[in-house]
DNA sequence: TCATGTGAAAGAATTCACAGCA
DNA sequence: TGCTGTGAATTCTTTCACATGA
């Protein structure tokens, strides 16, 4: 409807933010009401910040009373896309693809890996929760027209580039990688980069002696 | 030694990478120098970004010639925390935790998770990627004067503050949290939210319609 | 009185642009 | 000429503060 105007990303990931606790609200009680202060004191951030934000969805509050639960709720799942179903392939079924495999919670909110790709002969073939692992080599194959929305690279790092370009060959316009390995990609194409690496390292500065930066601690990386 | 300035969380993020990419290029030449330049295009930042970035480790540079990979790589090694070992406390030995255990990556950047927890009777006893599985309920006496620098958290949503105040009160610094859950701690310990739902939420919403902004495309979530 | 929505101010981070050194 | 280091300008984000509505 509105949402010309391109959001900020901090503010996208904290409408994600606002949308889970919402969405746990809502559970309790459907016909409640938040203030942009109580759904800012849940998530540690101000109730500024808060309403800067959900103005980006429209205006759905009313003063003196706060938001009805229900209605953002619903107006955060259209604008952050959850109203639709996600079809994604993984390409890399070693640990942490099986751990993402197994991730129930995928399911629950719309993402579902539909195709499973690895290149160990050893693994091809054999059914992780139950989908089985087809054979890299038949990746353009399979999603030639299967439609899928997004790739998952769970591959080493000096493959992530060929499968990221494979992908996109076969029309995926977003890309979860978690490879520690920059992706060269066509700016029409988002990526999402996963490191865990990076995030520890992240964590042993701030202990190191970057005596934590109060502002920073609850970042989501 | 300097260090006293206090680095922006952005920065942090991409010395980290800077770090990485020295280490590369030393491997192969231990002699090389690298401009600004060349730092930035090889992750995909402008030159006075990472001036500006390495501002903060010294001046290590040379006008005319660039930067010695051997002493830049050096110097971050330290102020990154990178030149001392890091020991690490898992719990929750379920999908997440298994990848983590088998992350070999780790070991080789000295984080080293020396113990794994678990409640479910089925898992404790058993041994995960050489490490046996204890029971929660023994954290405490494990953790207590063990020394144990991080916490890893991996557990239900509805467990993790527990957990986290648990490990505090054994003496961590650092917490990495799994969870989808905002952990409620004292300032002084540092903590890292890593959450999958999210991280692919933000990913939805730009192929959605969020015609990905080219300036976030290699963001790092 | 309580709480939204929003301009204005402040604060952060990035980019620009150039003096100065090799 | 090539490249660093850094103030100045710019852009982005957060916080402030208040007019307005219920």
């Amino acid at each position: 409807m509105d949402l010309k105007a391109k959001i900020p990303s901090p503010t996208v990931k904290r409408l994600s933010l606002y949308f889970r606790e919402l969405g746990e609200r809502r559970a309790v009680d459907s016909d409640a009401t938040m203030s942009s202060r109580q759904l800012g004191d849940a998530l540690g951030f101000s109730d500024a910040q808060v309403r800067k934000d959900l103005a980006f969805v429209g205006q759905l509050g009313h003063p003196g009373v706060g938001y009805s639960v229900t209605l953002l709720h619903d107006n955060l799942r259209r604008i952050l896309g959850r109203d639709r179903s996600w079809e994604a392939a993984l390409v890399g079924a070693g640990n942490i693809g099986r751990a993402l495999l197994s991730y129930r919670r995928f399911e629950v909110q719309n993402f579902h890996i539909t195709r499973v790709f690895d290149n160990n002969p050893a693994t091809i073939g054999s059914t992780i929760s139950e989908r089985s692992v087809l054979d890299i080599s038949e990746l353009e194959r399979e999603l030639a027209d299967a439609g899928t929305h997004l790739g998952i690279i769970a591959v080493p790092a000096q493959d992530a580039q060929a499968i990221a370009e494979r992908l996109i060959g076969v029309g995926v316009g977003g890309i979860l990688n978690f490879a520690p390995r920059r992706l060269e990609v066509d700016e029409s194409v988002a990526v999402l980069n996963v490191d865990f690496s990076l995030t520890l390292e992240q964590l042993a500065f701030q202990v190191n002696l970057g005596r934590n930066d109060p502002a920073r601690e609850g970042e989501s990386s």
